[in-house]
DNA sequence: TATTGTATACTTGTCATACAAGTTAAAAAT
DNA sequence: ATTTTTAACTTGTATGACAAGTATACAATA
């Protein structure tokens, strides 16, 4: 067991973390300056300010350069980081592709449920350019990408589209970088349209069970599809 | 429209990061040391150094006193960062509740195709616990969650089982500072412990639609729970 | 009075230097 | 060949200085 010494900025954060969860400092209010927190923990000012920087880059805190820091409210959906790389075998991507299953079954169900028009607008919007890439016989990953974030928006669960968004844009760039490149053309492409055709479909009338059924549906094949070429490839 | 100069610190770490991305440097390698990258990007060694405490909390390097620093692979489960804080209102935790629901259905359904008998055998461990804290008339939140996670981990999906952790434990943490702190109380104890212990058969049996159907029945009843602790506390 | 400049103190961002603490690897001693 | 020692390097912290931006009280002006 080897016991190492703990840097004093992280101490320093730590202790800020503490103090903001005790409450004793609470959002909006106004940092103590760093020379004032220098003085309190009696440290140098560059472990403060790295803590600070940390605190920062998490969203927690906001430092303007002048100003000072003022804590920052963290709403549910952005104490969720975003996901930031992209070093993935290809044999994670099934099981990129099965969370984004469980997860986008979850949320065409609640958007059956809540979708307003204002979610079905856009919807239709982000559907109609599937259609159009897809008559340009351009690949399409974005727009199809876009159709399944709005399904997404139209649950109206924050932490829930935060998490999806996650997913695919992982999945944008796994793809990308596999080797299986081609997936986005693979097998009938008029299938995957007629497939989202009647996911909106359901969801525009408000059938909650057949949404979950046909997303299930939907990803199931994007997931066999993508396992099948992977088959061809390692054989 | 406000512009605003952009910090060094954060404009290193952006080139940092791009550089990983672009695999210019790859997980095992080491970092150019402080003095070689404030020569690089022609600043001095504050900034960077900032930008390193970043990339060091977000895990991406892991740096070590006269060491240096080195790239931190990156594992699918290892990505998603841990989400940190705990400033929810009561509101939110509904949210939370939902979309643990969807999760954990997605992963006990999993876990009934998968789960081997070390799993099998950990989950019964976890069971047990809740039930000796039941007996014990504590409230054991810690137990449940143990419980949960034992069934995540049997879904054999790290990016799930990540997922489902980050939302477990921000409902435990919420939960522990909302208003509603009897939660863990509510209604019969002894049907909490009757549907683990169905979902915990069903698992066992491999039936993965009655395990789904059972997790979802027992995160419903939870999040009813509250609605109806929230409604009294509201009037 | 109300508004606009302005001076001033304060705060963050960056630089430079110095040293302590820890690691690495080559040189030296056994 | 193995161990010890030394020297060079690297990260962690301290200190002082200055630039850049902000906030606030105060004076000048309309």
């Amino acid at each position: 067991m080897k016991i190492e010494r703990k840097k004093v900025s992280m101490q320093v954060m730590d202790h800020l973390k503490t103090m903001i969860k005790e409450k004793k400092l609470q959002p909006g209010d106004k940092m103590p300056s760093e020379s004032q927190l220098t003085e309190m923990f009696g440290v140098s000012r560059t472990p403060v300010r790295e803590a600070l920087s940390v605190l920062e880059a998490s969203g927690l805190i906001a430092s303007k350069q002048g100003g000072g820091s003022v804590i920052q409210a963290a709403s549910l959906s952005n104490v969720m980081e975003e996901i930031q790389f992209d070093f993935v075998d290809p044999h994670d991507i099934l099981t990129l592709l099965e969370t984004r299953l469980i997860i986008e079954t979850g949320a065409a169900q609640l958007a059956a449920e809540r979708r307003t028009s204002g979610d079905l607008a856009i919807m239709r919007k982000t559907f109609e350019k599937v259609q159009e890439s897809y008559i340009a016989n351009e690949i399409g990953h974005q727009e199809d990408i876009a159709f399944h974030k709005a399904i997404a928006t139209a649950a109206h669960n924050p932490l829930l589209l935060k998490t999806m968004e996650n997913m695919s844009d992982l999945y944008a760039k796994s793809v990308k970088f596999s080797l299986v490149k081609n997936i986005g053309q693979l097998g009938k492409r008029e299938q995957v349209l007629d497939e989202h055709e009647r996911i909106f479909m359901a969801i525009e009338q408000g059938d909650a069970k057949q949404a979950q059924q046909l997303m299930h549906l939907h990803l199931t094949n994007a997931k066999q599809k993508f396992e099948t070429e992977l088959k061809k490839i390692s054989s």
